[in-house]
DNA sequence: AATGAATGAGCATTCATTCAT
DNA sequence: TATGAATGAATGCTCATTCAT
């Protein structure tokens, strides 16, 4: 009679997202069965039904954000001017998200790092670093993309670890070092020598 | 009168490093006055009397292994061959360290990883950089040495979280960009134009 | 769809045998609709139908150990040389299945014993007694048959529960006294005198 | 405030206590840290601190049924008339418990025979035996002894398995065997032939 | 007849913290 | 200054059982 929700199709769909908010608001050791229940307003028995433990919601939960992220890089290149170089577009994507959804990207990197002593969730970061690498398919060799998504995740923790501030400029040198693109403009503040050779 | 250790100087720094090796056995999420104390063979009480909170013990944990780890670069560097570019040497290290001490990687990634939710740890995870930015100093720029440090932890996070292999040559053809020295063997698999002027 | 085992003659039977494997495993502590369903892989609500307690699944699997153990019992009896005196054949017996094949006698006891608690039990334990008492019944008179059931249980129970070595001649000594066969060589070890003046 | 009980020695013993009640009511299944705490009127995590596990707690609640039978037969041994047997004596003991304290003497069984599946529990099973044979040092050599604790267990067991009826005659009868008193006087309702051939 | 989904109760255990000494 | 005892809160998880299909 309290709550006779029977038949509630979607619910596990409901359930991740709940996950992926509480760790948003909590970090991973504020998720539990009890705290994703609140959050998604379903029985404490329903979260350990669908998701036998903890570390198989996690899995789920990563492979949502991985999905997020997945398209939000598509469409962003997608987005990107022709002629702008893949590291400015890189750069400009990762600015975009440390300042305007800081807390979503923490997030992401707190699934994905969770794999570090969760082995279950370690195929789903490799899917995770597979994705990009296939995004970037177009755009580069795979194993420069390869390369990229170390960078990338680099530079991110580096500014979310230290709570330094990011600077989109220089990130986009070292991409392009990485890339072999044209780093024609010497890096601010560096003394490097006089030039390299024109990329592509 | 069962154990009467009264005056046990020292105590402090063993407590520490039991909270490293606990750590390292078990995560961060293993962690706890209990377990700790466990392990330094001290009184329950002894571990809330020197550290009030964990995260107080984490950051001395952090602290210690990041000692731990910019000693170590500098005696490798110190002991490179003079001729061996610094992008082979770093990319050596790293190799070393993920063959033969790997769980000792894990352990100060996590720690050092753990600075993404608790804020007290942040200054010392800033510190960690600055550290190895400054072992790093005399062989390259700042900006250069902090670009490093990013590429190196996504090198190996990337072997860390993927369970992936990780392959020396490729990091250091990555590092080399990075630096701008001359990753005259082009990228195995790239496409990459033919050269870079010599580094150094 | 997924499974489609409707009419799945046996499965009965099949729940009841995965049952004898759980608690053979685990003990029947671990017993649960759950732990049974996975062992035979049938649905859970599966084990529910066909038995909608566990006292019921109990009763079953006890039954089954029983009859069992009178089969092994009656077997080994029409084996034994006819001049082996029947205390012998019986503690060559328990020392058999003690050696070889302990894990299976604590199962038996296990679920036998479980009848101190479960009423519902209790005959099937009646039964049990029976059973042996009527494989002994052309050895001995009922009585004697009795009290050999007790003290089997007795000898096997002190094996299982303090761990301690089973010694089959004492045992067999021991069964002989109770059989007035005779128990002329005094017991190993004792020194105990000749003779013991009359009882009441 | 709520309920500032602090120091409260002997609050383990009470806890012991508790758990010899809660076994005895409901069974060793229906043993939890929050059934014992609620018998002892202690709050829960008192139960986990002073017994870190419950097979601690069965331990020390097993070891206390231990130390009380064991003085209980002591005394029993010591105000039978002196010229009674020993077979008698045991006999009545045994039917005086299974009489007037059945639900004591189930308690007992049913924490001795859970050693059977927690090797914790074997140890104190075993010195459940010593004690017993302890008490039985002056009466009979030591292997009659372990014979009569193995019978004396297997008596009670089946009369507690199988709801039978308890017959002291019968026991006595069978534990004079077992301890070589003169069983002159055949087993009451038993038409056993004259004797058995002469065992090996 | 058979079963997947669902759920509320209960469990052992761990814990940070407090407090009296 | 240290520390053993104590405790209320919380956690992951398992379960018997119910119910709609």
């Amino acid at each position: 009679m309290a709550r006779p929700r029977r038949h509630d199709p979607g619910r596990r769909e409901r359930i991740v997202d709940a996950a992926l908010t509480v760790v948003g608001r909590a970090g991973i050791a504020g998720l539990s069965h009890r705290t994703v229940a609140a959050e998604a307003d379903v029985p404490l028995g329903s979260t350990t039904y669908h998701f036998a433990s903890l570390d198989e919601l996690l899995v789920a939960a990563l492979r949502k954000a991985d999905e997020g992220f997945g398209r939000l890089l598509r469409e962003h290149l997608a987005l990107t001017a022709p002629d702008t170089g893949l590291a400015a577009a890189l750069a400009r994507l990762l600015g975009e998200r440390l300042g305007g959804e800081r807390a979503r990207v923490e997030l992401e990197y707190e699934l994905y790092l969770a794999a570090l002593r969760r082995p279950a969730l370690r195929p789903v970061a490799a899917e995770w670093t597979e994705s990009v690498v296939a995004a970037l398919a177009h755009r580069t060799d795979p194993v420069s993309a390869r390369a990229i998504v170390a960078v990338m995740d680099g530079l991110c923790l580096q500014a979310l670890l230290t709570d330094g501030a990011y600077d989109e400029e220089r990130a986009r040198v070292v991409l392009a070092r990485v890339l072999n693109e044209a780093p024609r403009p010497p890096l601010a503040g560096s003394s490097e020598p006089p030039a390299d050779p024109p990329d592509t």
